[in-house]
DNA sequence: ATTCTTGCAAACCCTTTGCAAGCTA
DNA sequence: TAGCTTGCAAAGGGTTTGCAAGAAT
């Protein structure tokens, strides 16, 4: 097991990874690097997202279209987003009830290590006045 | 908004879907109604599916390799899934509070027309004692 | 008769892979 | 130097689409 190298690509992936708040597909991050001034090649964003995947320095969900967003993983607290169908704004839900709601349900059925994962959407109020 | 043909095939697919046990790819799907006689076009099972669901008639669940997994609704109102990481086995819940939750995060920020995805998943007590 | 549905194949989208050339440690 | 990484392009897997022929209403 060897250490990832530390190349260009690798830094431009976390780089902007890190500055991007909530999730980005793999595409989305590839052409954020590229509006940087970064050139790496698309597979190589993949490469390297499924490097800090095994490092456990990214988190990963499924959209209903079946792509992959990646999000660096936030250690300080658990959250949700509930963004704008329409203009895409997003903000972050703290959900407390979620959690141990989650958590109840889980032993209610006798499992154990729930995991959950919520997304939420409407039309935010400015989109909604015009 | 019209109601929907009743052709052979798409008796096969609600056939053969009410028939199964849990979730079921499109391709699964498509190979079982094959393996029952019927000659159906993958292209229709897809069809037939995406009708299935605007109509609230099956679920759908994504797996983590962005595979859509099928299954008539047993109950056909909103609800969420509980299911197992190790063998897959599948629970429906009813989630009344999250709904009422969701809509009331939603007015706190502003939003409107609040749709919500909500999965959950963890060791289920048979995995977890063997 | 009209309009929806089918089937086929090609197109699509996201992701992975094979391999030579380039870098990192 | 040794061997991981990159880039490119092609392949892969699931799903969608265009369109003519065929059914359902």
């Amino acid at each position: 097991m060897s250490a990832s190298r530390n190349t260009v690509q690798r830094r431009e992936v976390i780089g902007v990874l890190s500055q991007v708040q909530g999730f980005v597909s793999a595409q989305e991050l590839h052409s954020l690097i590229g509006r940087d001034g970064g050139h790496i090649a698309l597979a190589t964003v993949y490469t390297q997202l499924k490097k800090l995947l095994q490092d456990g320095a990214v988190d990963v969900v499924m959209t209903d279209r079946g792509e992959s967003l990646y999000r660096r993983c936030v250690v300080e607290s658990h959250h949700h987003h509930l963004s704008c169908r329409r203009c895409g704004a997003t903000v972050e839900v703290d959900a407390p009830e979620l959690e141990t709601w989650a958590h109840d349900i889980g032993e209610r059925f006798g499992f154990r290590e729930i995991r959950h994962v919520v997304e939420f959407n409407g039309i935010c109020a400015s989109c909604h006045s015009n």
